[in-house]
DNA sequence: CTGTCGTTTATTTTT
DNA sequence: TAAACGACAG
């Protein structure tokens, strides 16, 4: 018992014990938000409480994953005996657990227990044909806007047919919106949003069903409160109104996901939803210095709305933060490295550094310095393993299998490799299926008696003829059965063999082999339950990695090549390189933030908005406060954007940062090259 | 049906 | 810059 409480603040420990009731805390970057959580969930088991009595949420896998697995550990120095399999806390995101519930209770809302996931290339998808059903022309409205809208109304809980549009573009939105929901459940297929969005669905309908999971779970945690979104807080609320067992933990002033809908009034307004309710704030910060905190603190009170907090550091004041004017990206890029060589004879490790910007483009020509230096290094994001091409050919070609509905899966395949067959045959194949109301791999076996036919088309109804009759074999032999038979390799040849920009052939024949090794899990699965499982997993697993390659490696290989998603486990002796989005919830000893300009950093597109303004002074804060021991900040003079050289004033923000913590250089480094001096000279 | 060529358009993104 | 998409000729 006394190990729950040890190491822990009495802020903390007043957390960890308000076992009753509703919880707000109020916590700053570095200030022990996780071990908050997990030693409330230990101490509540100590308290009788049975685990599986309680709900954690949160809005990663990796959250989840942590979280679980320090719960484990207290719980096992807490009580050796005590039996997790048969009894753990449910912790997950809330698009897994809503998943869990919908396996169970979809059915309510007519459609069927093994619906598949569609992501949002596959929305896209469907957004188009829609479009293209209802005569839309999408070079007038852009497909990914309307979806975006779609999104934003779902995410608002607002159906279909209550959606009441006011101005000419809402008009054709409501119009696609209404259309896409059907495709949607046609296909058996629901996206993220409706992921959240029918659960709740299912619990307004239906009180006996709500009232079930309301029994169950009596206590629930959520983490990263302040970027909820309206459906995410009424699937809380509702879960939570019998028993008021409601523990949220946030901080507003890292609300950075906004544009995603995250509504920071769901953690400003919890007072007034439960004016009970105990409000905590965790103010003592363990990361940071003084210097990296104070700069934080200054940079953010220019916000105007926010909950007042005072942190603070026993901290040393640490080295000042650095502020560098560099010539150009270039340049900019030269100083960061510079920078790192001279940290590491100062005794630090390569991993102990971190580079964040606003952008993902401006990786670019920091890898490229890193590469020249033979600086390993990891990008963290870009694009996901499970969005490249020949992960999603696999994929398409395993969902037709699992669900012989899923049109868009199978416009993905049905002339992958290339077999001769149209947009014209697959327009009739769909139409067969819409008429008949069959599947389209049985459209496809109809439209095959009909008229004369391709040898294609016999060939594909063929082959997935082939791949049902395997469903039940291992699902890592019908992986490399599909590659066998569509000789996929030979595809991949042909189509990338000239194009030495993108990856070569052979990484994304690795690519495959890793999702062989992903797959390998569900071998011992039985009747196709592995592919369905697998789907499943990946569909919620959108950050899964592959082996990391280090800048070494790829040095060796020509081209730019892609560096997986993060999997921070598995970074050792690496540099990471990451959007500022993505450093949140991690903190490194040494950072650097680059290109802090005016138009990049605040990004050009929010500075209309005091709102967006403020949303990149809270992304702002982030970064600063992932940093332990030094900050380094630059900005560049001029930089190479879209083909083009800008001249950009430095941000703002830096000019938030108090004097007193500034150390400022412009000196130019030498790493200028003769297209600079051109610049230079203009 | 397929490949090529010009046009267009560029944030951030936990699932 | 570069990648993604649509138009069009073969």
């Amino acid at each position: 018992m006394d190990n729950i409480f040890q190491g822990l603040n009495d802020k903390q420990i007043e957390a960890v014990r308000a076992i009753e009731g509703p919880v707000l805390v109020i916590s700053g970057p570095g200030s022990g938000k996780t071990r908050c959580l997990t030693h409330r969930v230990a101490y509540l088991i100590s308290q009788g409480i049975r685990p599986c009595e309680i709900l954690g949420i949160t809005f990663t896998n990796k959250a989840a994953n942590e979280i679980k697995e320090r719960v484990y550990n207290l719980l096992k120095i807490e009580n050796r005996n005590l039996k997790i399999a048969s009894a753990t806390p449910m912790l997950g995101t809330f698009h897994s657990i809503c998943l869990r519930i919908l396996r169970r209770e979809i059915p309510v809302l007519g459609y069927g227990s093994n619906f598949t996931i569609f992501d949002s290339d596959d929305q896209t998808g469907v957004v188009k044909r829609v479009m293209g059903d209802l005569e839309i022309d999408p070079k007038k409205f852009n497909p990914r806007a309307i979806l975006a809208k779609i999104s934003r109304l779902k995410t608002n809980l607002i159906f279909p047919e209550k959606f009441e549009p006011d101005d000419f573009f809402s008009k054709v939105v409501a119009r696609v919106y209404g259309k896409y929901q059907t495709e949607l459940k046609k296909m058996n297929g629901l996206d993220f949003d409706d992921l959240i969005v029918l659960t709740v669905k299912i619990f307004k309908q239906n009180p006996d069903i709500l009232e079930k999971y309301q029994n169950v779970w009596k206590y629930i945690l959520v983490d990263e409160y302040q970027d909820t979104s309206h459906d995410q807080y009424q699937l809380v609320t509702l879960l939570a109104q019998k028993h008021k067992n409601l523990f949220v933990i946030g901080d507003d002033a890292q609300s950075i996901y906004m544009f995603r809908d995250a509504d920071i009034k769901n953690i400003l307004n919890f007072q007034k939803d439960y004016p009970d309710a105990k409000v905590i704030f965790l103010e003592q910060n363990y990361r940071s210095t003084k210097n990296i905190l104070a700069a934080a603190q200054n940079v953010i009170s220019n916000n105007q709305s926010q909950v007042p907090k005072e942190l603070w550091t026993e901290n040393d004041h640490g080295e000042k933060i650095l502020i560098r004017e560099a010539l150009n990206e270039r340049d900019e890029a030269g100083f960061i490295i510079e920078t790192m060589e001279d940290l590491t004879t100062q005794g630090y490790k390569i991993n102990d550094f971190a580079i964040l910007y606003r952008t993902h483009a401006q990786s670019r020509a920091i890898e490229e310095a890193l590469i020249t230096r033979g600086f390993p290094y990891q990008i963290v994001g870009g694009i996901k393993f499970y969005e490249r091409r020949e992960i999603k050919d696999m994929l398409a070609y395993l969902k037709v299998v699992s669900n012989p509905s899923d049109v868009v899966s199978f416009e993905r395949i049905y002339n992958l490799p290339p077999r001769g067959i149209g947009s014209s045959t697959f327009q009739k194949i769909v139409k067969t299926e819409e008429t008949n109301l069959i599947s389209a791999v049985a459209a496809l076996a109809a439209e095959m008696k009909g008229s004369r036919q391709g040898p294609g088309l016999e060939e594909l109804a063929k082959l997935l003829k082939d791949l049902n009759s395997k469903k039940s074999v291992k699902l890592t032999e019908l992986i490399k059965y599909i590659v066998r038979k569509t000789n996929y390799e030979d595809y991949l040849l042909n189509t990338f063999k000239k194009s030495g920009v993108a990856d070569t052939v052979q990484d994304r024949i690795e690519n495959i082999k890793e999702l062989l090794t992903v797959a390998k899990k569900h071998d011992s699965l039985k009747n196709g339950d592995g592919i369905a499982i697998f789907l499943e997993e990946i569909a919620l697993l959108q950050d899964a990695d592959p082996t990391p390659i280090s800048s070494a490696d790829r040095h060796s290989e020509k081209g730019r090549g892609w560096y997986g998603a993060g999997n921070l486990k598995n970074i050792n002796n690496r540099v990471v390189l990451m959007t500022a989005h993505s450093s949140k919830g991690l903190e490194f000893p040494i950072v650097f933030i680059a290109g802090m300009e005016e138009g990049l950093f605040p990004h050009s597109r929010s500075l209309i908005d005091p709102k967006e303004l403020e949303e990149e002074r809270r992304l702002c804060y982030v970064a600063i406060t992932r940093a332990k021991k030094k900050l380094h900040i630059s900005y560049a003079k001029y930089r190479h954007i879209f083909g083009s050289t800008e001249a950009n004033l430095p941000s703002r923000f830096i000019g938030e940062m108090p004097g007193n913590v500034l150390d400022v250089r412009t000196s130019m480094s030498n790493f200028y090259t003769d297209d600079d001096e051109k610049i230079i000279k203009y």
